[in-house]
This record gives C-alpha cells, sequence and structure tokens, in this order.
DNA sequence: TCCATATCTGTAATCATTTCAATTGTAAAA
DNA sequence: TTTTACAATTGAAATGATTACAGATATGGA
C-alpha cells in the first residue's frame, strides 16, 4: 500500500506518468517475483480492478521496456514473460512444475573468440531442467 | 543433391522415415546455416518445391525436434527458429542486420550460482548487439 | 471550471501456430 | 502386378496471442 508512493516516484523518475493501472502492474511484477506472462498479471489483477482491459496491460509493459524498466524473457517460445529485475542474470526454468529462477553468472571472463569485436548490448541465459524440490518429490514416487 | 543419401540414412539412424519433404527441409537447415524461422523455410522451398505445405515445414520440424536432431532458438519472442546443430552453443543476433551468429563457451566460466542441485538438461545462450561488420558500416555513416 | 492531452478500454484485425479431414504416396502382402 | 494398410502431405478452418484502432474516461494546467 504505502509502496505506492515509492513506485510512483520511481515510475516518474523513469519517465513514465504513474497512473493507477502502471502502478498496480509494476508492484504486481515487483512482489511477486514470479515472471509472469501478460495473461498472468491481466487475471490476477483483474480481481482487485475489474475494469482492467487486457490491453491496458500489453501497453504498459511494452512502455515498461521501452523505458528501460522492464526486460523480456523468453525461455519458451510460446511465452513472452516479463521481469522487472533488469540486470544481466541467468533464469532456470523448472520443465516440471514450471517455476522460473534466478541465478547470477559471471559473463566478464568468457571471453569468446568468434564474437571478439561485437558490440555486446544484452546478454541471456536461459536454463532448463529440474528444480531441486522436484527432484526429491520424483526421488520420491 | 548426393547429399540426399547421406540425410536420408541420417533421418533413419534418427527415427524419421526419410520422405522428399523432410530431407530438403533438414538439408536447408544444414546448408544455409541460417537458424531460420518457418515462413524462411516455407518461402525459400515453395520456389523449389511449388507443392510444398506450410503445415509440413510446421510438422516436419516439430517432428526433428521431437527426435532430436533440431533444437528451437528463441531469441526473440516474436520468431521461433531452427537449429540443426543441436550441441550446446551460443547465438549472437545483431540487432542491425538481424544475422544470427553462432559462439562456443565453457559453461564452467559462468560460474553459476544458486542453482547448484538443479538438474541441468539444456543450457541456452543468447546475446543481442551489434555485429562487426554493421558496426564498421555505422561508422563511415 | 474548462480545455488539451494522455490514458484506458473493448472490439476488430492480424499473424503464427494447431487441428482436422481429405488426398496422396509408400511399402509390404497377396 | 495388384491390393491393401498405413504414413505423410495438403489446404482449410480453428485457435490463441498480439496489435491496431477509435471512442470513452481521467488528468493536470490555464
Ligand atoms: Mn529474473
Ligand atoms: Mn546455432
Ligand atoms: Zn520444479
Ligand atoms: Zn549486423
Amino acid at each position: 500500500m504505502e509502496q505506492t508512493q515509492n513506485i510512483g516516484s520511481f515510475l516518474i523518475n523513469a519517465g513514465i506518468r504513474p497512473s493507477f493501472q502502471r502502478i498496480k502492474i509494476y508492484e504486481y511484477l515487483i512482489i511477486r517475483k514470479n515472471h509472469p506472462t501478460v495473461e498472468m498479471i491481466y487475471k490476477d489483477l483483474n480481481s482487485y480492478i475489474p475494469t482492467l482491459s487486457k490491453t491496458t496491460v500489453y501497453n504498459t509493459l511494452k512502455l515498461f521496456v521501452d523505458k528501460g524498466i522492464t526486460q523480456i524473457i523468453t525461455i519458451e517460445d510460446n511465452e513472452t514473460r516479463y521481469d522487472p529485475d533488469i540486470s544481466t542474470h541467468g533464469h532456470f526454468k523448472c520443465t516440471n512444475c514450471g517455476k522460473i529462477f534466478d541465478f547470477s553468472f559471471d559473463n566478464k571472463n568468457l571471453n569468446i573468440k568468434q564474437i571478439e569485436n561485437f558490440e555486446i548490448k544484452q546478454t541471456h541465459l536461459y536454463i532448463k531442467g529440474i528444480c531441486e524440490n522436484c527432484k526429491r518429490k520424483i526421488i520420491i514416487k
């Protein structure tokens, strides 16, 4: 609730007018940390903001990405996900439970020969597999 | 042309009946090395195989992926691309010319934290930026 | 308050992908 | 060789995600 104040000024700082919908969508990203799809955001917020339009969710996320306060995560080709953490970090998707985990990695000492003279703007590392929790469950079965 | 023989037996080996369309699509992937979209494959092959259906391209790529002889590359959320090189390797996409470059990297150098006990099945490293060629062109302007 | 502009909304259009049923091709049995 | 069963291909229709658009609503300053 009081978060609204912080988020409001954060959006202003990013050059975004802090409308009610924009604040709630950004707040959703920050609080849930779930790398959601548009559908997830829309469904979850719709119970709280019944007048919300899915178009607004699309528009708002596009704005966030354009203004550089959100990044697109494309681990699967059939679902676009969004992440308010714009730092370079990795994503692990569990193919069993579907959860997405953040992790850190070094990209400094990669010194890749084939693209030495290329100008790097974004680095995305995606790993798929089985999370620790699911591994345990599967062993028990 | 004589490739057909090799590709045919390669497909058989992978448990895939080597139909004319399947051979041509796999041959396309191998020869072009362009990480194409379905649309690219369809358009390029259609002039050579006028009866080709886009559905066949979809079906065939799905089959290749299921049988493990092709991997899906999702650098952008709005274009699914295909790669017959199923080894773990990185992809660089130039945001200027759109070209996709392969590069090799060593997982060990990534020094990944937080997912030590997770079971890794696939690793995808995608980098976006400007390729060497485009960098030169842009400087000249 | 009033006005100009930005934002939001719902619907329609677009585009990629999947589903489906009919047709065609293939490979082995008769 | 002909028949037969099954696999692959095809094109049309359905689905689902995203975008375009135009009208309604909200906002902030004169
Ligand atoms: Mn993240
Ligand atoms: Mn590749
Ligand atoms: Zn899991
Ligand atoms: Zn380039």
